[in-house]
DNA sequence: GATGAATGAGCTTTCATTCAT
DNA sequence: AATGAATGAAAGCTCATTCAT
């Protein structure tokens, strides 16, 4: 019987996060993944081509479940400000909600190359396209200002989020939920969003609240 | 004679950078770093004591030359908005120019570890206090709105510049400056600056150009 | 239903010869053998022993064969030359039928050890005993000269045509039958065979090619 | 100071060889190798590129030397049979004497690629080559018989030196020397070679005995 | 100041084989 | 008869660092 019922590649993954994130990934052997995840070293390698598999597993698991996130509010549509809205604080909250991961996919990613990483650039790539047309088509439609590019603005964006691993602690007087929307409200105003659309998102966070 | 006029220390310090920066600091070889300095391991290891100290060296180098920007601009005095404007425009613009380090120093910093990266972590720390009491000033005297408190505007400040270096290109359309100025808008009006405030900015980013 | 009608232990030692000799032995594993032969691990590990009874396997096929040949011919008897280039054509002839197998056991069966591994070279003793033993008993009739004993001569032999599979291509220009002719011939001329002798093999040739 | 006197890299070398024509190539670790060196790996892998290059290394120190040995017989000029015959005769004997090499190279070569590889081919090529056309040339002239064709023959010398080191030991009864002479007895008759120039070999022993 | 041979620990990965099912 | 997950030992190789010169 196997020391946890969890599947031997789930320990593996879950370890190689808490260690990658706590020492980064040329830090971190493959014996101490194995060691913590209570795993043979052969077993691990029967579920993952090598090291490096993992960290396309890690960041792959979490890219997917935040490209959820965003077609989900995209397909619910509404108003620019609103919907942009919604993504941030839903790409906070899973950020938060996942911060080993996080830390892991914003710090070793670029180590990754070959065929499978493009699929996760291309992952990524969907991301930034959604948000940035986003913002252009408030733009257009005058719900947001025009002084910074929509372009520029999507890189802050994610910038803002990927740096946040570095200094977000679950533990702090922050919850995830506040700083989510300190972000939110930081960006839109920085897009000049109108304060008619701010008010209106009361709304959303209510809906996305009782999502949860 | 050597195989160049600059001191060996600097050739080295200029291929780590490069290399650093290619191919992240674990992928590289200490031997790869002389090779290219075109400089013997003997004589690296004269100048530095380890591998480590090469990446102390540049991250020092470089918090070095953006504190001092940040220490003049505050010894000039001034409004709030139009200080804050002129630090991020000389942080994004140093950055610019150091495009290598930065993202040797945003990527690895994280694995120095021991007194000497107290000391680099302490003047880091130096410059968050810098932008984070300006911005706090700022509310306190109703120059900056108080929807974002200081401590998350200035942490979103540093992830958006720290973030910059790898998506910022340095042969595309956008000068140092111009974007410096984008992002610098972006955050002030996020920070709820009146515009009163921003317009008073040209004459900041006149100086600062006669400065370079 | 199997993916195909030949048996489990066919498909592998067809698919380990090809792999063998494509690769050599140590550079195939047991996987890439068991997934040329469409059959799982298990199921090759249930009719052989180890990779190693593969390689047994594999020679004591090709040996078996060639022997059967030389006691078929050296049972028919007549003149020491007549015979010896039967023997020869023969084995020339099954050696680049079996070109596969014949390189893996030149080049692989250093690496056998143990008790099975005595069995084969007892049959491979068997073999140069046969021929060493015709060309001993030709010299003593005078039917071959004296300059080279029967054991190297013998060795020479079997040097010649364990090496032939480096060298000889089946989609060539010269077909193993007027190889085998020729090599038969360079052998009894280099033995001093007398001309009369030679002219006999003509007989030999004719049946021989009616076997197959 | 170091165990021997030898330099490393022969050190390391000769221990290769005689663990590999012991064990085989596969079969030897470069630990092994290290140790019967009296070396750290590290040391070995200052000199040596990796485990293939020791295998580069030995056969190409032995083509080497028996290209030199052909070329100096080439210079020398003089009839066909009496060249050949002391091409074989060098090339028994400088295989005998390197049995351990001669060994090697000719089981292992074949798992040596890449470009390196290709010059180590191109060498064995120009001696096969040299041999080739000397025996075309003999054929030509009338001194050879051409019932095998040049090339056939070649293969033919070269299988049966390759051999040798599978079967030929130097405390046996029989001296290089000697089975270099039946050896090229055997060849030189079986090519059909006259038996006047046959006779005027003589000579060419000698010199070459005293060679040594 | 400078050299570069040598160290030795540790890394990722492979693989033949086993065994519960 | 057959599966394929799991084992565990060992392999080749790299690399930061030292030190006699």
């Amino acid at each position: 019987m196997a020391v946890s019922r969890a599947s031997v590649a789930r320990r593996v993954l879950d370890a190689a996060v808490e260690l990658f994130a706590e020492q980064g990934f040329d830090a971190t052997s493959v014996q101490e993944v194995v060691e913590r995840a209570q795993v043979t070293k052969g077993a691990m390698y029967h579920y993952f081509r090598s090291k490096d598999a993992l960290l396309y597993e890690i960041y792959h698991e979490l890219i997917t479940v935040q490209l959820d996130g965003m077609d989900r509010i995209l397909a619910v549509g509404g108003a620019g400000p609103r919907t942009l809205r919604a993504i941030i604080v839903d790409l906070v909250v899973t950020t938060a909600a996942q911060l080993g991961a996080a830390t892991v996919s914003a710090r070793e990613l670029h180590k990754l190359a070959g065929e499978p990483a493009a699929a996760l650039r291309a992952q990524r790539r969907r991301y930034h396209e959604g948000v940035r047309d986003l913002i252009a088509r408030g733009q257009r439609d005058g719900e947001f200002g025009s002084t910074v590019s929509a372009q520029t603005a999507t890189l802050m964006v994610f910038g803002i989020v990927n740096q946040l691993p570095q200094w977000y602690r679950p533990d702090g007087a922050t919850s995830p939920r506040e700083l989510a929307d300190e972000i939110a409200g930081f960006v839109l105003t920085g897009l000049g969003a109108r304060a008619a659309e701010e008010a209106g998102d009361n709304d959303t966070r209510q809906e996305r609240h009782a999502d949860r």
